[in-house]
DNA sequence: AATGAATGAGGTTTCATTCAT
DNA sequence: AATGAATGAAACCTCATTCAT
């Protein structure tokens, strides 16, 4: 959809991997142009701001997550396989790219700009909707156990994947991040699944 | 454990209330001082760095929290109601004291320094090991569903309450998070207890 | 005189209401840029600097005033006619071109190179020196009263002449400037009279 | 009325004479600290921007110049005397303190705030509403010709003695100032006197 | 116990200008 | 004739901290 120059990318590649380093604290313009082997004013042909930067890295981010949900939702299987999809997709996102688990731990560093906190509200907004609705399917067609507020089912699903992903940063990435999600997500489905 | 002055004690509920407010990033000496009607050098009076003002601030906290924890333990409740306690009296606390959430979700801005993110870490892993223990009795008991892995069990329940206190403080407070725990509760209740 | 190309003439009046918007601190290569929807490189193919610019510009300026002198200078009128022309036509030419008005003002700016400000200050004393001679022929001819020092009354007829153009300008061009200027000569020319 | 700390009276001189020196662009809060032998940071304890140092400054000049007007209007004098007076005493403060002729030349720079910018035409303003205030008594005591706006005659009055400091300032200071404006003086109440 | 004054390091951003294409 | 990419210098300002009083 957004459309960023090979510089640009660039550029966005190197904000993701400095607030891994250090969080938000480390993204300064200085370490970003240092990283990328260019000068500070360079950075400001690219992008208008600093806030841009960021903008533009979370638009991306919101956009993926936007690209998994779709892609749960157009599966073929049952509503407990749809959300395994997107339990183990998001989670294998992150063991994959490692940096990204950063960027959405560092939320707290964007409340400063409505436009960004917004930006990340709604990426966590539109997955805790999608999953809800979700559930509520698996519960009409009776795979779902049904005394189970769709809601809270969300927030039990994303609030495991969100801690289970802290921790693994916490423990500086000392466990298999995908296999782990496997285990959990097969805990979570024996809660879920009617009985 | 720990004892402050009338004046450190002071110092860190104002620091609380600033990264309530603004996150970390608003946590300046400077607003510092102003908020607590003192200048800049008279904090140093107190404590040492900005740093050990951060870390009277979270060991006050882990303090607080191992407390509830304790509390919990020495109940002569099921093991349900020991999880259900300390569920609620977690969220009561944040409910009753909306800036101490604000300094859970900073967490990432205490990663500069080893003694600091350790102290969180800890903190968290306790509350953890805590809840698979207590969950580990009940199945013993037989109260609690064996078909889950204990650590499991710890993660779905830290995971909802971080996640529900982090959505309570993305929608303004603009829901009863005491009421809001409670059905939470009861729906994560209902996937624990043994059928 | 100095023939400009189309492209240079273009910058030249861009320049012009770019200090009329605001300041010479408006008036930034980057912006000048914008202004003519080409980029920044292209306008050192027509000047040779920022300063050329401006030079460029103060000397169409010299010229033109330089022309309305030697205009009022070829009439066949009265001495005090002479003046009136030219009182009429310099207001005359901020009234349908506001922006010149702005470099006028803006003179100060100049300071830092000598060339632009000995540019600045020929064009104010030949203006200085012409009414000068012009109201020394009024005083032989007997219309224009002899106490007074010739350039006193270029003083007051200059002073007057950029103090009305000043205020209109920071009266936001409220009133109109030629209708106002018309009546200031009308006070001027009987003060100079000679009864 | 406000009162300035030794520190910030110091910074208020600085200022007027880097401005005298270069113009406002040579006003940089770098140049500012060099001259004063501090730090850049130094400065920020004294004023909250450099935007606050204008401000001081020009509320200074304001608070001088309505100093010299009330003084003028209590003297005993005719009306005659009493322009006198004042043309002669701003005069008089410019070539005992020829830095702050720079300031007043450089309103244009004040454009950019209109906090600024108002305070510049409200001291240009009273000084002009004075003027018309006491041509306007002179005229009614028989002591001013009446053929003449009052409005005009601050036009003719403040117009000369701006132009006049200003080539001044333009002669780079080569003639005696306060020799000279007496002498335009004398000519000016040879053409404001009722014959 | 507290303050006024100061500072070195570093933050984001803008400026005029250059160079390869 | 024009541009995209880049840059050194410098702008204003904020930070945590120190020191003499």
């Amino acid at each position: 959809m957004t459309a960023f120059t090979t510089r640009q990318q660039e550029i966005i590649n190197a904000t993701i991997k400095l607030i891994h380093e250090g969080g938000i604290q480390r993204l300064t313009m200085k370490n970003l142009s240092k990283r990328l082997g260019i000068s500070e004013p360079a950075l400001y042909r690219h992008f208008e701001n600093k806030m841009a930067i960021l903008l533009a890295m979370l638009q991306q981010f919101k956009e993926r997550s936007g690209n998994h949900l779709a892609r749960a939702r157009a599966l073929e299987g049952s509503s407990l396989e749809q959300l395994g999809t997107i339990f183990l997709e998001h989670s294998g996102q992150f063991a994959t790219n490692p940096h990204m688990a950063a960027v959405v731990f560092s939320e707290e560093a964007f409340q400063d700009d409505s436009r960004l906190s917004e930006l990340v509200f709604s990426v966590m907004d539109r997955a805790h909707k999608t999953i809800s609705e979700i559930i509520g399917e698996g519960q009409m067609q009776g795979t779902i156990r049904s005394d189970l507020r769709q809601d809270h089912g969300a927030l039990l699903i994303l609030g495991s994947l969100r801690l289970m992903v802290r921790r693994w940063r916490l423990s500086n990435y000392a466990f298999d991040l995908k296999q782990e999600s496997q285990q959990v997500w097969q805990s979570l489905s024996t809660l879920l699944r009617n009985p």
